[in-house]
DNA sequence: TATTTCTGAGTTTTT
DNA sequence: CTCAGAAATA
């Protein structure tokens, strides 16, 4: 093939076409500049956190566009997330009028779905296969695990999940792997049943859109020189990340293994990353890629972004000298124009509730005092148990906020069930939906029904659906029964618009019906609504049909490529477009109180966000770093990575606390300060005593000795009686002072065990008593509000007979 | 089949 | 402690 740009790693000098003073370059800096105008070669772009990252993405692309280098159809842009993606596009048609159908803007499962649909043939797929999440896949899992009678205990699930995917995501069929020993041994003839099963079934997990989409490619020469030759921009966002099969995919669609070796074919490669952001490792990321990349592709030298827009010099001198500590880094060092800004501030409290409590009393301050609005204060945590305490006390505030992680739309079970019965209109044979649905809503098909049918079925080789015949008794005629409901259900819904088909799903299932009849029915016929409302709005938004829409092969290429179907202009239909949406795009996680909320979330949710003001919580030994990443070098070197992700998540203000001791999987669990704390530049770190060093101060703060123990002032006023009582009388190095078994309050006697009545929240059962008269409380369940602890000193609480 | 009791594990997560 | 999933029981 002929080779346009050879010289690729020559690097010459940019010429754009357009003046420099075009407005797309506007305002951009000399990096970001050589970065968007760089001539269509192979390129690393280093980007420092808050360095203008994604607008040096997006104005490339529109330069490319703008000065006709590229069209529309000849690039592909590939990142993690389909937030990522959209945002990408949004700024891209602000830019630029410009027709977004047919780009190849997506995530790498999204673009790999597209390259599957359309060559579905090539790559061994029904035209109606479906995919799998998480969940599905757990669950196709256990039940090769049954069918191969292998006890639960012998092999965890879980265990054989991850072992699937990180072969897939290293590029690895279970041939490609040799056993060592017993275990492996079985684990790969098990991935070998899986997959099976899978192919059987017509459905594919997450690892293997990829991984078929890798193989698609690298299989199939005429469709890979198509590609390689229609694609001659390619820009893959957050590289750092990738693992290896993603790497692989994209080498693909960039040059050719000779002899073993990796040739580029000259396509323009912008790689763009930050190997002090590698947060990933533990899912298969491999920041080893970005070296790969330069020496495979001939890179000369990255480009760095260094120039950050985000936060203020203290800051930024922080997150500078903290990742310093670490051995393997590309090298990068990140300045701003912005003034130094306040100092971070590090507090040391004495428990988890008092830090909380620390927390939102400086929230208070920030928004009443600063006017910095809530939705710009994060409360980030190294993991998620650590929120509890958070919102608690947020909660007994008063003050609104967002926990972010936790159940998707599109994962709640009720939206599951519908969806299952979608995916079998479409394909009959996915068992793991078929499974799913079989007996819910509940119409007599039992576990002992089931049995049956997954043995004829194994015998006769076919799918659950088609095995319902063969199934005798009372169970076989209910099984007889569904399955004509489901064809009936399949008959209707021909040729009628996709709101009708749900709907029509959602009664005709009995879905509606049986939850209508359930205590917590009525938020779950809220959430098929919210479906519908879902399906509408990709209808007439998304639209569809799009997805599999492909450019019309090259001459060459269209000789010998086989004429797939979606290649050649057929469409997905509405319903396997709009399911595709639901396994590809989990949909936002909850929503909770919008606007004005305080954002609560890990430091790895953080990742690409941005606040005016931020605390990292719980900086402790064991914790931040955790324990579990300690046994290695590698772990402790990605952890400070995530501290300084933390970090650099920060505009105008920083906090960090850490507490002395923390309730711990049921128990106070005893922590020294986090090592990363040592980490920072002392110059630009202030530590504080709580209130009564800052009032002495008059503001913000004196500072104090590292680690100093801190004596919490805490007044009574204004904090509500759910306020935990303070440890103060506590000393650091001494166990907590034991419960006593009963606490006299108000006249009458509470004890653990007994229910009591509170105005406020009702009734509810005393878990624990701890602490001793002024100070005693109690630990209530409520029955509609939760656990809470109270101060009996101030809590009315009346004993229910 | 539905509810309750028990057991065990407990970093980080997108697709 | 707290939640999820399995086993046990009505």
């Amino acid at each position: 093939m002929t080779d346009p740009f050879a010289d690729a790693a020559a690097q010459r000098p940019a010429a754009p076409t357009l003046p420099a003073d075009h407005p797309l370059l506007r305002g951009l800096n000399p990096e970001q500049l050589a970065a968007v105008t760089l001539p269509p070669v192979p390129a690393l772009v280093l980007a420092g956190a808050g360095s203008g990252k994604t607008r040096v993405l997006t104005t490339r692309i529109a330069w490319l566009l703008a000065t006709g280098q590229a069209s529309p159809g000849g690039i592909l842009a590939v990142t993690f997330t389909n937030k990522a993606a959209k945002e990408m596009l949004a700024r891209l048609s602000a830019m630029l009028p410009l027709n977004v159908r047919g780009m190849w803007i997506g995530t790498f499962h999204g673009l790999c779905h597209r390259l599957l649909r359309a060559h579905h043939q090539s790559a061994g797929l029904p035209a109606t296969f479906q995919i799998l999440d998480t969940q599905d896949q757990l669950g196709a899992i256990k039940r090769v695990l049954k069918e191969r009678r292998i006890d639960e205990d012998r092999v965890k699930p879980k265990e054989l999940q991850w072992f699937i995917a990180g072969a897939k995501e290293d590029g690895l069929r279970p041939h490609d792997l040799s056993a060592r020993d017993e275990d492996t041994r079985l684990k790969i003839e098990l991935y070998r049943d899986y997959e099976a099963q899978c192919q059987r079934e017509g459905v594919v997990d997450f690892g293997e859109l990829m991984l078929r989409a890798y193989e698609l490619l690298r299989d199939h020469e005429p469709l890979r020189v198509h590609y390689q030759r229609r694609f001659r921009h390619l820009l893959i966002d957050e590289f750092q990340d990738t693992n290896r099969l993603q790497y692989a995919w994209i080498k693909q669609l960039a040059g050719d293994d000779v002899g073993g070796r990796f040739v580029p074919c000259g396509n323009a490669v912008m790689a763009v990353g930050d190997d002090d952001q590698s947060i990933y490792a533990f899912r298969g990321a491999r920041v080893g890629n970005m070296s790969d990349f330069v020496r495979e592709f001939g890179i000369a030298a990255p480009i760095k972004l260094e120039e950050n827009y985000r936060s203020v010099g203290h800051i930024l001198h922080a997150a500078n000298h903290l990742i310093d500590h670490n051995r393997q880094r590309l090298g990068k060092q990140l300045r701003t124009a912005q003034g130094q800004g306040d100092p971070l501030r590090v507090v040391e409290l004495p428990s988890d509730f008092e830090e909380a409590q620390w927390v939102i009393d400086e929230i208070r301050h920030l928004m009443r005092e600063d006017g910095v609005p809530a939705h710009e204060i994060a409360l980030l945590y190294r993991s998620n148990a650590q929120s509890r305490a958070l919102e608690g006390a947020l909660f007994n505030a008063g003050i609104p906020y967002r926990v972010y992680g936790g159940l998707r739309f599109f994962e709640r079970a009720e939206v599951k069930h519908a969806l299952a019965y979608l995916r079998l209109l479409e394909n009959p044979h996915d068992d793991t939906s078929f499974l799913r649905v079989v007996n819910f809503p509940p119409r007599g098909i039992g576990a002992r029904t089931i049995e049956q049918l997954q043995q004829a079925a194994r015998e006769a080789g076919c799918s659950l659906h088609d095995a319902a015949t063969a199934v005798g008794g009372k169970g076989g005629a209910h099984l007889v029964a569904f399955v004509a409901k489901l064809d009936v259900m399949r008959e209707r819904s021909a040729g009628r618009p996709l709101r009708e088909i749900i709907e029509g799903v959602l009664a005709d299932s009995g879905l509606i019906d049986h939850y209508r009849g359930e205590r917590e029915g009525a938020e779950r016929i809220e959430n098929l609504q919210e479906l519908v409302n879902a399906a509408e709005s990709f209808v007439t938004q998304e639209g569809f049909g799009r997805e599999a829409v492909a450019l019309p092969l090259d001459e060459t290429a269209a000789a010998t490529v086989d004429a797939d179907a979606a290649e050649t202009g057929e469409t997905l239909s509405p319903l396997a477009a709009f399911l595709t949406h639901a396994a590809l795009e989990a949909g936002e996680h909850q929503a909770q109180a919008g606007q004005a909320a305080v954002q609560l979330m890990t430091v790895h949710a953080a990742k690409g966000l941005e606040f005016d003001a931020v605390f990292i919580t719980g900086l402790e030994e064991g914790l931040f770093p955790h324990d579990n990443s300690l046994s290695s070098p590698d772990g402790l070197e990605e952890e400070r990575r995530l501290m300084y992700v933390a970090i650099t998540r920060a505009r105008r203000r920083l906090y960090l606390t850490h507490a002395q001791t923390r309730m711990l999987h049921g128990q106070t669990r005893y922590h020294i300060p986090s090592r990363f704390l040592d980490e920072l530049p002392q110059e630009s770190v202030q530590w504080l005593s709580p209130r009564r060093a800052r009032a002495a101060a008059g503001g913000w703060g004196a500072a104090a000795a590292p680690g100093a123990l801190v004596q919490p002032a805490w007044g009574r006023s204004g904090l509500g009686d759910e306020r935990p009582a303070g440890l103060a009388g506590i000393p650091a190095a001494a166990p907590p002072s034991s419960s006593p078994p009963a606490v006299s309050a108000s006249g009458a006697e509470i004890r653990k065990g007994m229910t009591v009545f509170h105005t406020k929240f009702g009734e509810g059962r005393v878990l624990a008593i701890e602490g001793q008269g002024a100070d005693a409380r109690a630990q209530v369940d409520f029955r509609r509000h939760g656990t809470k602890w109270l101060a009996l000193a101030v809590a009315k609480l009346t004993p229910v007979a």
